[in-house]
DNA sequence: GTCTATAATCTGATAGAC
DNA sequence: GTCTATCAGATTATAGAC
């Protein structure tokens, strides 16, 4: 459906340009915070009047919209650079393998949020005002959802509590690291442990007969 | 020092106004929005010009600050009241106990934050643009911290690794619920099992001889 | 495709009359 | 203690010249 690139020259160039008006908007909240991002900044940034940023996006909340769905691209991407370390198929049946495995994800995890908090902020706190992402962006956030899941569904942890608990784990290390130690790992080394201590209570849960997969 | 309530009825009645203006600005970050709060609308909500709140707080960040306070306080009096339903000295001798008493402080915790997300964002999260705590205010939030870590600490979480172990947990499952399933219990049934998990990973940990509370 | 000009509104905050 | 008047500035967004 959607060309990434699009073929046509002159075409090429507004994508160009829009990718350089993200880029740089990823640039000022950095800087000054997501709230604080204005088309004023953001036209001077690229060499614009704010203005002639209406050319290539028709609101500020098409630029966070483009900016959201940017990020949950990158995360689809960390977390399968992940996948991509794994073996194979030896995964559930051996259980140090497991251990392993469930530790990197937990550990991309952990550094794809606490590396750019902004980016965290704007992709799993959704805390500006008027931001709604479109449909089309929110589809990238779920289609990242529903990979993550299947991937530690594959991993013995099958059950929708299994899987929640593991988000909140995961995210509240991210999200005390973040609030209360920025740049430090206070929380940080804790990631090991928190997988490990998840392990050991997932094994605990009481699982349909003949294990996992089992639907119905 | 500070008297919470003056004696003299002039300042008596202005000090009256000053709550009912904290009250009036929780309502409106509840209905719009933490970001979201102007002195004009708050003004209005109190039948006052904006203006004229200037002669109760100097800016509009005193005014956060005075909801940050009163959070931080209303915090501490829902942690205190789990203590009070504690019968007393069996605490860490009675494993039973112990289970029990934890699972309470944990329902306190998460009932706290999820009853009131925008509370929340602004204890927990602070997400907002130029605002910093006083000194005063910010001395009511670590002794807040102080008093979970002691409250814990009598329960066996000693190390500080245990408590930051504790407190991303339970973030975790605040944050997890607020963002994504608000006014539901997908997060809230997880509470006790989590904590469960929590008892029996800090049991595993090493301590040093002849167990808690060794100093040097 | 970029600009200037400007609309229309909102913001926090101050001065000074009553 | 509350008001009016107002400042000084920000904001997003549009219209139309070049």
């Amino acid at each position: 459906m959607n060309p990434v690139v699009p073929s046509d020259r002159r075409a090429r160039r507004h994508h160009a340009t829009k990718a350089e008006i993200v880029a740089a908007a990823w640039d000022l909240v950095r800087e000054n915070g997501l709230a604080s991002l204005a088309m004023r900044d953001l036209g001077a940034r690229v060499e614009m009047t704010a203005q002639s940023l209406y050319l290539y996006f028709g609101s500020k909340n098409a630029i966070f919209d483009a900016m959201f769905r940017e990020g949950y691209e990158a995360f689809i991407d960390a977390m399968n650079k992940v996948e991509a370390l794994d073996a194979g198929d030896e995964r559930a049946s051996d259980p140090g393998a497991q251990r392993k495995f469930l530790r990197a994800v937990a550990r991309s995890f952990f550094d794809f949020c606490t590396s750019d908090p902004v980016r965290y902020q704007l992709l799993f706190q959704r805390t500006i005002p008027g931001f709604v992402p479109t449909p089309e962006s929110y589809a990238v956030a779920l289609r990242s959802y529903e990979a993550q899941r299947a991937r530690l569904r594959s991993f013995g942890f099958d059950g929708a509590d299994d899987f929640d608990l593991v988000t909140a784990v995961l995210t509240g290390l991210t999200d005390q690291q973040i609030s209360n130690d920025p740049g430090g790992d206070r929380w940080k080394k804790l990631v090991d442990r928190s997988v490990d201590m998840l392990i050991a209570n997932v094994a605990l849960q009481p699982k349909p007969l003949r294990a996992r997969r089992s639907r119905r």
